[in-house]
DNA sequence: AGAGCTACCTGAAGGC
DNA sequence: TGCCTTCAGGTAGCTC
C-alpha cells in the first residue's frame, strides 16, 4: 500500500488513540510477519505508555516510556484499524462514524490500550514488519541510519535535490525511488511528480536541466501535500484508521492510467506503461521529457 | 560503492 | 467453471 501520503494519513487517524495510552493487552496472532517479532515483543509494550507517534519516511514510530520505540512498516498491504468498542466518547465522535472492515483471518496483532481503544494490523501480503529499538539509539539502527531526505522537511531544497539528481547514475524514476536519497516517494508519487514537472522517468537524473530540479522539488512537494489533504490513495488495501478510504488516486494523472489521455492542457498524449526495474511506469511520452 | 535482481506473500484480474 | 499467468503501494539481502 503505502508511501509517504498513506503513512501519514495512518498516522493522523492513529495518534488520537495511541498517544498518552498504554498497552492493557497485546495480542500477536503469528509469529513473524515479513520478520520474527522481536524477543519477547508483548511483554516489551505491556504497561508502556506511548509518549509520541511519528513518522521517518513510510515508518511510523511509537515512543514508549520504557525508552524503546517501536517502529511499524506496512510493507505493501498492512493497514491499521481501530475499533470502537470501548474507546472513550471523544475520540468515538471525532472518527468512528465510518463504517469499519471486518475482522478478517489477515488481522495479525490487537493492540488493546487503557483508554479503551482497540487497534488491530492487518496485512494480507504479510511484508510489514515491528520493531522495538533504543530510543537513544533509533537513527543508528539499520533501518534508519541511511534513509535520505524527508521531502516535506525544511532540508528538502530544490538545491539539495539538484545535487541529488547531479550525483546520481540511474533514470530519474530509479533516482527518486532509492530511499537513501528521498526517503518516503513510492511508485505512484514519482510517476506523479514527474508528470507534473514534465520530465521523463527514463531520462538520466544526471541530465535533468538547471532549471527542472526546482520545479520537480515543487512537484513533489505538491502531490504529497495535496495527497495527504485526500487521506491518501486508495487502491487495493489503503484505509484511514477509521476505515475510510483515501481518495487521491481519483486525482492520478498517469499511475495505472496506461491508455488514457494526458491530462495536461493542450497535450494531446497518451498515458504510456513501460516497465522500470521490473515495477510499471506510467507517462506521457508526449510532454515528458 | 553502487546498481540490478530475487525473494518474501496473498489476492485480484484477465486469457483460454 | 476452472486453471494458469501476470501484476500489485516495498525493501532486505544477494549477486556482480
Amino acid at each position: 500500500m503505502p508511501e509517504l501520503p498513506e503513512v501519514e494519513t495512518v498516522r493522523r487517524g492513529l495518534q488520537p488513540v495511541f498517544v498518552g495510552a498504554r498497552f492493557l493487552h497485546v495480542e500477536k496472532r503469528r509469529p513473524n510477519l515479513r520478520f520474527p517479532f522481536p524477543e519477547r515483543f508483548v511483554e516489551r509494550l505491556l504497561g508502556r505508555r506511548v509518549t509520541s507517534l511519528e513518522r521517518r519516511a513510510k515508518y511510523l514510530l511509537a515512543e514508549l516510556d520504557s525508552g524503546e520505540t517501536l517502529a511499524m512498516h506496512l510493507g505493501m498491504s498492512g493497514s491499521f484499524r481501530i475499533v470502537a468498542e470501548g474507546a472513550p466518547a471523544t475520540v468515538a465522535s471525532e472518527a468512528f462514524h465510518f463504517p469499519r472492515s471486518k475482522a478478517s483471518e489477515h488481522d495479525h496483532v490487537v493492540f488493546d490500550f487503557d483508554n479503551g481503544a482497540r487497534v488491530v494490523y492487518n496485512d494480507p501480503r504479510r511484508f510489514g514488519f515491528m520493531k522495538l529499538i533504543p530510543t537513544d539509539d533509533l537513527y543508528l539502527d539499520p533501518l534508519f541510519a541511511d534513509l535520505g531526505l524527508e521531502p516535506l522537511s525544511d532540508r528538502f531544497t530544490a538545491e539539495k535535490l539538484s545535487a541529488i539528481l547531479h550525483a546520481a547514475r540511474g533514470p530519474l524514476k530509479a533516482t527518486l525511488l532509492d530511499q537513501k536519497r528521498i526517503a518516503g516517494l513510492g511508485n505512484i508519487y514519482v510517476c506523479e511528480a514527474l508528470h507534473r514537472a514534465r520530465l521523463s522517468p527514463e531520462r538520466p537524473a544526471v541530465s535533468a536541466p538547471p532549471g527542472k530540479a526546482k520545479a520537480l522539488h515543487g512537484a513533489i512537494r505538491d502531490v504529497l501535500e495535496e495527497a495527504i489533504a485526500a487521506g491518501g490513495s486508495t487502491l487495493r488495501d489503503h484505509r484511514q484508521a477509521d476505515g475510510e478510504l483515501g481518495y487521491f488516486q481519483h486525482a492520478f494523472a498517469v499511475y495505472d492510467r496506461e491508455g488514457a489521455p494526458c491530462p495536461r492542457k493542450g497535450c494531446k498524449g497518451t498515458i504510456k506503461r513501460i516497465a522500470q526495474g521490473g515495477r510499471g511506469t506510467f507517462y506521457c511520452p508526449k510532454c515528458q521529457t
